[in-house]
DNA sequence: GTTTTCGGTGATAGCGCTAGCAATTTGGCC
DNA sequence: GGCCAAATTGCTAGCGCTATCACCGAAAAC
């Protein structure tokens, strides 16, 4: 929308009323502790008195730098990102960096024209999910001079810094789980994989072939995006393929929901029958009846952590860790506890 | 991160490329009608070759406009916010606007501060919830030469532009399918209440006023942020203070599905001894064992609007209607199937 | 044929800020 | 008391782009 600012109060506003030259301004904005006492004083009263806000395209046109950090993430109806993008916008809403998001749709190619533009305006920052980007676009994160945070998982090599858990470690530690809790013929159910998804799938492959207790006929998936509904079906496929079953490991929460409500609708009892586990521990697995087991992640301290890094970073102070391990915590629940006891370890 | 942008291709590259002035090139990209034929496909190939991007920063500085439109939601948790913004970055995607989110928390003082923060960096749009700003931001708003688009609802007055629903008619046409299909003792259920839930909960209230049905000591609200296990605590209380309620209308889906789980738990029939109903139709309620009646909102429809209705003004051509009511769809499902027939109207 | 119009192009002058260096002041030291 | 280093402040010159006005030639008008 057209028009002149007017009226903006410039820097060599506040420098006329403080009675000093506008890169003195400059510099008590953006370096106090080269400035005298004094100055510092009379500028910050100027500032507030005219209500300065600085132009950030000036300041990124002179200095070639901006205070933006791109976070690129796979999708924005996910939860699992929502909760990370919170995270992100609260620990940046105490700095002055501004946060820009945007959709890969889960495609590594989407993603490298995302970084591709991202960098064309040179960004304080960079936040990205998970490992496996393109070569192409990994080279221009090595090469580029700025913060880089990637998030979710972890992994060799990373391009600078790294906040996540082994989704490898979280998929075998509810699979062990489900072992212990004594269930012997474990289901996988999963949606549309993801990287993630992939390598908690290999999570549990590893521990049921520790049990000798694999199967990949026990592995259903379809290329739908996730969903409840998709949950459903998962379930009335796995049953018809394979009755034997008596526990599925759902890829996430939504998918397990989704077999808890067909379970009811089948008559299938859970636990007893059917021992059920998600992924993620969205609030309302503990609400559920019965409350089903999941695997918590910690998604908003996930995206604090990294925007920390960033602005830690930026201010010249770089974190002493640079790859960050949350963890995960495994919340077993009814929905897991199989009438059978501890039986476990002596395989099947 | 300190660097020269040395490298940088500028306009002036790409204008001796083609062998033209630099502003011509600024027009060509701007507006290609000025310019002829021949040039454009010249400077178009050159912009090609050259991989030019142009300087946002450097742009915004010598137009005193930018290509950012800022959108302050009150949760980024919410699916409900996530879907809007979900629709606002995909049209977003088509433009050259960038899309910069904000959290107002639900806070009216904290969406002033921001819309102050926003309007001092002169956005091209204003994508804003609902219509209870302060005075003060909506004298700002009103003051501000910018597209502003206000979503979720829709008002008298509004500043400019709007795209939303009446949550008063939604509420009240979901309350009356309840008493069509046969309840008469319909709680309501609330968790923390934003203005949106308010107005849902007055057309509620309508709807049993006019039915002859009304009872204040039907509606059970907390001011805890709404969740499944809160809508499990509301059950437990409206059920203790009002054993005799027949159906529970509950302010959204999360507590519905709470409400869902808890009467499993305390073995009430569902929708026989009691129906339920929420707002908002997420994906789970059709897939909820009974599926959950719900009132469906066009949320991403809407990001998608307020965003296109920010374009158009942009590029000179504003929408034909300033106004767009997306209505609702009710969609009743086997939750508020209730045993007795459609006797409704004759009050009880 | 001259003037008016006008589409198309270019020259100039910043937008508000900061990098890089120069100038000035202060303080420490012999 | 003079000299050098450090601390403090200011000047100059852009960053890359576009608003504004000027210009030019060709079609349209007289």
């Amino acid at each position: 929308m057209a028009r002149r600012k007017k009226g903006r109060t410039t820097i060599a506003d506040v420098a006329a009323q403080a009675g000093v030259s506008p890169i003195t301004v400059s510099r008590a904005l953006r370096e106090p502790a080269r400035v005298s006492e004094a100055l510092r004083r009379r500028i910050d009263a100027a500032v507030r008195d005219l209500n300065y806000v600085p132009d950030q395209h000036a300041r990124a046109l002179a200095s070639a730098r901006t205070n933006v950090v791109g976070v690129l993430v796979p999708s924005l109806t996910n939860t699992v990102f929502a909760d990370v993008l919170r995270g992100v916008h609260d620990r940046a809403e105490k700095t002055d960096l501004q946060v820009q998001v945007a959709n890969t749709r889960y495609s590594p190619v989407e993603e490298e024209r995302l970084i591709r533009l991202f960098l064309s305006q040179s960004p304080a920052g960079l936040i990205v999910v998970g490992i496996d980007q393109t070569d192409e676009a990994a080279r221009l994160l090595r090469a580029a001079d700025l913060a880089v945070v990637q998030i979710m998982e972890l992994g060799p090599d990373p391009f600078d810094m790294m906040v996540g858990l082994s989704q490898f470690d979280a998929g075998k530690a509810m699979t062990e789980h489900l072992l212990e809790a004594g269930y012997r013929r474990i289901a996988f159910l999963a949606a549309r994989l993801d990287p993630r998804s992939n390598r908690r799938m290999a999570g549990y492959r590893a521990a049921l072939a520790e049990a000798g207790l694999g199967d990949d006929n026990l592995i259903v998936r379809t290329s739908a995006p996730s969903s409840v509904r998709v949950g459903c079906e998962l379930l009335r496929e796995i049953v018809t393929r394979r009755p034997d079953i008596d526990a599925v490991f759902c890829n996430n929460d939504d998918i397990a929901l989704g077999v808890l409500f067909e379970c009811r609708r089948m008559g299938i009892a859970v636990p007893e029958r059917l021992g059920i586990a998600g992924f993620n521990d969205f609030e309302m697995m503990a609400a559920a009846e019965p409350p089903i087991s999941s695997v918590a992640t910690e998604r908003y301290e996930m995206g604090v952590t990294a925007m920390d890094m960033i602005a830690k970073t930026i201010a010249g102070t770089p974190p002493e860790r640079k790859v960050v391990d949350l963890g995960f915590r495994l919340c077993p629940r009814a929905s897991t506890r199989a009438a059978k006891p501890t039986q476990a370890r002596e395989a099947g």
